[in-house]
DNA sequence: ATCTATAAAAAGCACCTACATAATAATGTC
DNA sequence: GACATTATTATGTAGGTGCTTTTTATAGAT
């Protein structure tokens, strides 16, 4: 009947496509399903686990497989190294250290990072440019308790986007997307007019229970976000 | 030595961690790999496969497997039919039909289409309220091409959002996002200030190689997207 | 009736074999 | 030397077997 587990898996879509099965169905069993399309259970497995992966279906041992009862578009995010979006578009980068200091946790990041772990911090601010143009700024928290090495860091010579991306894997990474008017003092760095739109990215990454930074980057208005799925 | 895929998986992610592999480095093939850790090739090729989805990681046949040059942060963004995003937030939903015609495509949508495309469209505005208080505006293109039976679909009883995500699945979407300040009639809708920043977010959906529609979402102001990856 | 232990069911995983596919390397031809 | 052809190689996939894990359902005990 079917070769391939992407033949199987585009054999349920169909199925879920004209409504064979409705939001919140229950499927056969993969066995029956391979039974049916005449291939390995095996097969049947890879292509529902690729369907799951997709958040288009929900497996449950025991339970079985089930359509969502709500469909959601989900769709990848992928945020480069700065230096690296900016040589991407074809630009010249260059990175502007504004002020390292260490400073007290505010009480927005001691209660991202965790009352108990806000201690020790760094905060940075630095803009990236793209042919000397501004292109982000980023406002940038980094937990010295869980990067004891970062203090040795030039950032003169590698930005921390950089730094930190390249030598501290994460474990688990939140992201939030905002839109804000720009104000005083970022406007001044990006060079943008007073009360204009910004898409501002904020990003807190951990390894396991550890914050390791929170940054609050803040793109030059324009900036567009561009995901595929 | 380990035993199963994610032990593997973790394995060479700690081997990352540690520099034992340094961006554009090649790894062993997958059966030496197997070979080391004495499990099979196919618990190998598990973990490659995850860390290849994750992006860590890019495998290429007979090439074989390198740690990605540059990483890259990837995350997954889930937009719900917005009846459900609001419903979720503990509101009460309603929809609003602003207007629907049968228009000639823009420059803008023909490119997104395919000139040869965007004959036969609709466009469609609506606003969709929590606790009657707006919440995002849409304006959308909807082919009718692809999806013919749309005309007959009673916009007052479900929005054209619900009805498409629901009974059109797609095979490809892009997503963009944006920030821009309100203009005039937006605003009017969301009962926004003039001058207020928000997140736009820009959805096109197809099958195979047919547009199904396309949406530009303006949020009101203060709306954030949150991911989790 | 309520809680608890046990059984059963379905997905998940590990391992194996065999073959397919695609990209590269090596070779031959002009 | 430039180009086409062929061989090689590492990943990708299909199929099969047998076991594990989690969750539900059921039977048993109080």
């Amino acid at each position: 009947m079917s070769r391939g587990w992407k033949d199987v898996r585009d054999h349920i879509k169909r199925q879920i496509l004209n409504s064979t099965y409705k939001p919140g169905d229950k499927f056969p069993r993969d066995k029956d399903i391979a039974l049916e399309l005449n291939c390995a259970r095996s097969t049947v497995h890879r292509a529902m686990r690729s369907l799951a992966d997709a958040g288009i279906v929900e497996r449950r041992r025991k339970g079985g497989t089930f359509l969502k009862p709500e469909p959601v578009t989900r769709t990848t995010l992928s945020i480069p190294i700065t230096r690296v979006e900016i040589e991407d578009r074809g630009y010249e980068y260059r990175h502007f250290l504004v002020s390292a200091k260490a400073t007290k946790a505010t009480p927005a990041i001691a209660t991202r990072f965790g009352a108990d772990k806000a201690s020790r911090l760094l905060q940075i601010q630095a803009l990236h440019l793209a042919d000397n143009r501004p292109y982000v700024m980023e406002d940038r928290w980094i937990s010295l308790d869980t990067v004891p090495e970062f203090v040795d860091v030039d950032l003169t010579q590698i930005s921390a986007n950089e730094w930190l991306v390249c030598n501290r894997p994460y474990s688990r990474c939140d992201v939030q997307i905002s839109a804000h008017t720009i104000t005083g003092e970022a406007g001044k760095f990006l060079e943008a007019a007073e009360g204009a739109a910004t898409l501002v990215l904020e990003r807190t990454t951990w390894i396991d229970d550890n914050p390791i930074t929170h940054v609050t980057a803040t793109h030059t208005p324009g900036y567009r976000l561009v995901t595929k799925g």
